[in-house]
DNA sequence: CTCTATTATCTCGCTGAGCGAGATAATATC
DNA sequence: GATATTATCTCGCTCAGCGAGATAATAGAG
C-alpha cells in the first residue's frame, strides 16, 4: 500500500502545492475583503498585462469559467474595493477593458512575496541543468493539465 | 518590462499550473454534480487515507477552511451522492469517521488518469538528479506555501 | 459517582456568489 | 437601412457557506 513510484511522488507533492496554494489564496481573500474567485481574477488581470493582451471582461469570464452575469459581478465587486478600473475600449465600444490599480499589486505582493522570495532563494542553489529540469518538468505538468479542456 | 529572472519564471510557471489546475477540478466538479469544495474535499480525504490518518469531520473542515455548518453540507453531498460514508467513532462516539467509496475514486481516475499518466510519462525520461532537483523544488516551494499559514 | 467543562457534530436562518434568461447597446453584414 | 452578431449588463433565483446556538458524548474535579 505504501508502494510508491517515485514518479507518483511527484505528482501528489505537486497535487499538494495546488492545493495549499488554493487555500492560501482563500485566505488572502477574506483577508482583504474579498473571494477566492476576485483574487484569481485580478492574477488573470496581471497575466494578461505582463503577457501584453487587452483583458476585456468576456476574456476574464472564459477564463475564470463564470457566465456573463457572474463576471459583471466579479467586476463590480473589484471595481468597489479600488482594485479595477473600467474602460471603453474605443475601437469597440461594446468591449470593456479591465486594468488592475497598483495599489493591488502591492497588496498582493504584502502577502505573497515572502512566499515568492523563498521559492526564488531556493532556485539560487540550484545549477543550471536542475533549474532546467524544474522548467521541463512544471512546462510539461502545464500542458497536461491544460490539454483535458 | 519583460526583463524576467530565470527564477521568476519557474514560479510564474507554477503558479499557472495551480491556477489550470484548480479549472480542471472545478470542471469535473459541475460534470459529476458536485462543487469545487466537494472535489477538495475528496482529495483530502483520499490523502489522509493514504497516510493512514482517521479523517473526522472536524478534520476535514480544517482542511478545506470551512466552518462546521458548511462542514456538515460537504458532507451530507458527497453522502448524498453516494461517493462517502458516515461512521460513529466507536472509541469515541462523538466523533464521525468518514470514508470515501471506491467508485468516486474511479471517476476521479477516469479524469485525471490521463493528466497523471501524462506526467507521469514525462518523469520517466529524466535521470535520478533531474527528478531529485524537482522533488526538492516541490518540496521547498510545499515548505514555502504552508508556512504563511 | 454526579456535576460541570470541553469537544465533536449538527440544525436553523441568513447573506451573497454565480446561474439562466433576457434586455441593451455597439458593431458587422447584406 | 434592416438584420444578425457580439459584448456587457440587469433581474430573479438557487444554494454554498457563515454565525449562533442546540445536542450529545467524553473528561475531570470534588
Amino acid at each position: 500500500m505504501s508502494e510508491q513510484s517515485s514518479e507518483m511522488e511527484i505528482v501528489h507533492l505537486l497535487r499538494k502545492v495546488t492545493v495549499e496554494f488554493g487555500l492560501r489564496q482563500a485566505e488572502f481573500a477574506s483577508r482583504n475583503g474579498m473571494h477566492p474567485t476576485d483574487v484569481r481574477a485580478l492574477i488573470c488581470l496581471l497575466d494578461a498585462e505582463r503577457a501584453g493582451t487587452d483583458a476585456t471582461a468576456g476574456w476574464l469570464g472564459a477564463q475564470l469559467g463564470l457566465n456573463s452575469a457572474g463576471t459583471t459581478a466579479v467586476i463590480d465587486r473589484l471595481e468597489g474595493l479600488g482594485h479595477l478600473t473600467r474602460t471603453r475600449d474605443p475601437r469597440d465600444r461594446r468591449r470593456v477593458l479591465l486594468a488592475v490599480d497598483p495599489r493591488a499589486v502591492e497588496l498582493g505582493w504584502a502577502f505573497f512575496g515572502p512566499l515568492i522570495e523563498n521559492t526564488v532563494t531556493v532556485l539560487r542553489d540550484f545549477d543550471e541543468s536542475e533549474t532546467e529540469a524544474v522548467r521541463r518538468f512544471l512546462s510539461a505538468a502545464h500542458q497536461a493539465v491544460t490539454a483535458i479542456a
